[in-house]
DNA sequence: ATGGTGGTTTAACCA
């Protein structure tokens, strides 16, 4: 079988519901994972996504922040909701589809503004949540995995406009990208969109404070997509949809997508 | 060094 799997950082799924209709009526991929839904579980516009087909979801809900969701058109059931760090907050939830895959879908904290666990609290809890999955992965191998989302860290040179000029600016920091690195060798995991194309420029988010954000093109790359060795040969097609980010109240993120040939 | 823009919820927090 051949599936195709999108992660977008949506910034309210209820304010952008329009949005998540139109991608998935344009772009239909089999299935959709959702970051910053800022939603309670039942809160969650379906009927609208169920109508084009996407008749499934897993998730996990909380007022105003957070929230992850996984929409699909194929039967997902869920297998885990981690709450690593002891956060309280919805950042994390797995599904299993019935071809036997399991998706991981991510919301890693943002870090707060200064790069350092003594001044901000919130650097801190981004450093000890990429600990604890890097732990979870190391206890339990995962296989026949895919990981997606919102990991708020670029980790290449070419991952940020100017990587000189990020090197102290959260996202970019030598010791968040060396956090996700030991997360990354943990579970083995194989970053299947640089897999696809190593070479270049890559972005997924723009911030909402540079009104010319396409001219300017300040990006960064932190959304992501990643798939355990046994599958990951079998991703091909990667893609940012860069056009979401210029559509009318946008989301300052733009859909990540990779298609696997199982 | 600062402020720039958004979402949620209505003052303050988060990104």
């Amino acid at each position: 079988m051949t599936f195709t799997l999108a992660t977008w950082n949506i910034n309210s799924v209820r304010l952008r519901e329009d949005l998540v209709l139109h991608l998935l009526q344009t772009e239909a991929p089999d299935v959709l994972c959702l970051q910053e839904c800022k939603s309670p579980l039942d809160k969650i516009p379906l009927e609208g996504f169920s109508a084009l087909g996407y008749r499934y979801m897993v998730g996990r809900g909380q007022k105003s922040y957070n929230g992850v969701a996984i929409l699909s058109k194929l039967p997902i059931r869920e297998v885990a909701a981690y709450d690593y760090a002891s956060l309280g907050h919805a950042r994390h939830i797995a599904g299993q589809l019935d071809n036997g895959v399991t998706i991981h879908n991510f919301y890693v904290p943002a870090g707060g503004d200064k790069p350092d666990r003594e001044v901000n609290e919130k650097f801190g809890q981004k450093l000890d949540y990429l600990t604890a999955m890097r732990d979870a992965f190391h206890a339990e191998a995962p296989e026949t995995s895919i990981l997606v989302g919102d990991l708020n860290i670029a980790p290449r040179e070419d991952d940020v406009w100017n990587h000189k000029q990020l090197l102290k600016v959260v996202s970019h920091t030598p010791i968040e990208v060396e956090h996700l690195g030991e997360t990354q060798d943990a579970g083995r995991w194989v970053d299947v969109t640089r897999a696809d194309i190593p070479e270049g420029q890559l972005y997924s988010w723009w911030s909402y404070r540079s009104p010319d954000w396409d001219s300017a093109d300040k990006g960064r790359r932190l959304d992501h997509i990643w798939a355990t060795p046994d599958i990951a040969g079998a991703a091909h097609s990667s893609r940012i949809l860069r056009s979401a980010r210029g559509w009318e109240k946008p989301s300052d993120h733009a859909p990540v997508f990779a298609t696997f040939d199982l």
